[in-house]
DNA sequence: ACCTGAACACCGTTCAAGT
DNA sequence: ACCTGAACACCGTTCAAGT
């Protein structure tokens, strides 16, 4: 008898279904026995295909991180800068459980990196001094990262009645979950456009043009 | 026989301990069990002072938030809001272990919570429509957190190297260990300043007054 | 009131064994 | 080459039992 055909298991097969559980049921759902289980195999047979968890993760991190456009900078430095925070923040958002980890430096991940050498690079090509290309890099991605981890949406508990009786202020302003996802995209907007404008000075004084 | 004198336990020393532990060996270090070795007891006592392991930490992270400094708005609200930045990075950097907790939203922490309302009201008094006040306060927390948490000296492996030979726009812009702190304090600054600059457009807009 | 031993239901990972 | 059963060294938490 020749090989039972086709192999039940695949890193891409492996990949998805353990972000489809971490989606699901948080990063604190995904062991490796469940992923197993899910995939109707034992949990041994997982590593086969992938070194460690942490490993899988990474590969998952990596591939989230593939999807961020930095193609807006060749409209110049300012637009660049705007839809590279908005891809970002958008890549990030589909995958909320994702974010701790997605958010915790480039580390070993190809696609982090490359994207950061590339905003880099178009910042240095757009006149802006080294250190400084550095900086805004620095400063947009806190900004997104911030906004993904702490978004309201994923903070304020969902009984928004408590917050509402024991803390005024934030009765008032709105904060309850049906307002929080608009909350969130606003308070992005306003980040942004503030740091561009305080940007576009900074710019100005250093080149002499705008 | 009476009580053996003092207890061997208290919720205050069970605290110190798990954030020292924290603090040493990373979040993933803190074991209940390794927790009861270090305080020289079997992990089934810890259950007699503290609920679960979330509640501990979450505690912790009370604490912790506690320390942020948001008196600054005594003069003025761009002062104020700089200074409570600056504080509650300062905060943050002290645990950088702890951050991932301390980022996700304010939970049902309530010193997080207080602090938030007390930017908001603040925001208001100063004349910022309550709307303005929530995004500014989201804001300005996105830049901390997201400083805390994608920090240079944090992300990028030790091996520094390894990045300059494949980036070398990234080699070039001096984002090697030794001036990593520097980058990311920089980076903060630079963001923070903008944030406000731009902010202070905006206000004059609103309000009519600088 | 506080601490313990033993147990329960889990983990990630390894490895000899099977096909 | 790929999958498995069994094992190892861990987890958080509970609970009856001891003082």
């Amino acid at each position: 008898m020749p090989r039972p055909s086709t192999p039940l298991l695949s890193r891409r097969r492996i990949r998805d279904t353990a972000l489809e559980l971490v989606d699901r049921e948080g990063l604190e759902g995904l062991s490796m026995r469940k992923l197993a289980a899910e995939l109707g195999v034992r949990a041994a047979s997982l590593y086969s295909h992938v070194a460690t968890k942490e490993d899988l993760l990474n590969e998952i991190a990596n591939e989230i991180m593939e999807r961020v456009d930095v193609s807006g900078f060749t409209q110049g430095w300012r637009p660049g800068l705007a839809s590279w925070a908005r891809s970002y923040r958008a890549a990030l958002a589909e995958h909320p459980n994702m974010v701790p980890l997605l958010s915790q430096g480039p580390g070993r991940r190809d696609a982090a990196l490359r994207r950061a050498d590339a905003v880099h690079g178009a910042l240095v090509g757009a006149g802006w001094p080294p250190r400084y290309a550095t900086m805004i890099g620095a400063s947009t991605k806190y900004l997104v990262v911030g906004a993904a981890m702490s978004s309201f949406a994923a903070g304020f508990s969902d009984d928004a009645q408590l917050y509402v009786d024991r803390y005024p202020h934030l009765g008032q302003a709105h904060l309850l979950r049906e307002h929080a996802q608009e909350v969130d995209q606003d308070s992005f907007e306003l980040a942004l456009s503030a740091l561009l404008t305080g940007l576009d000075t900074v710019y100005e004084a250093l080149t002499g043009q705008s």
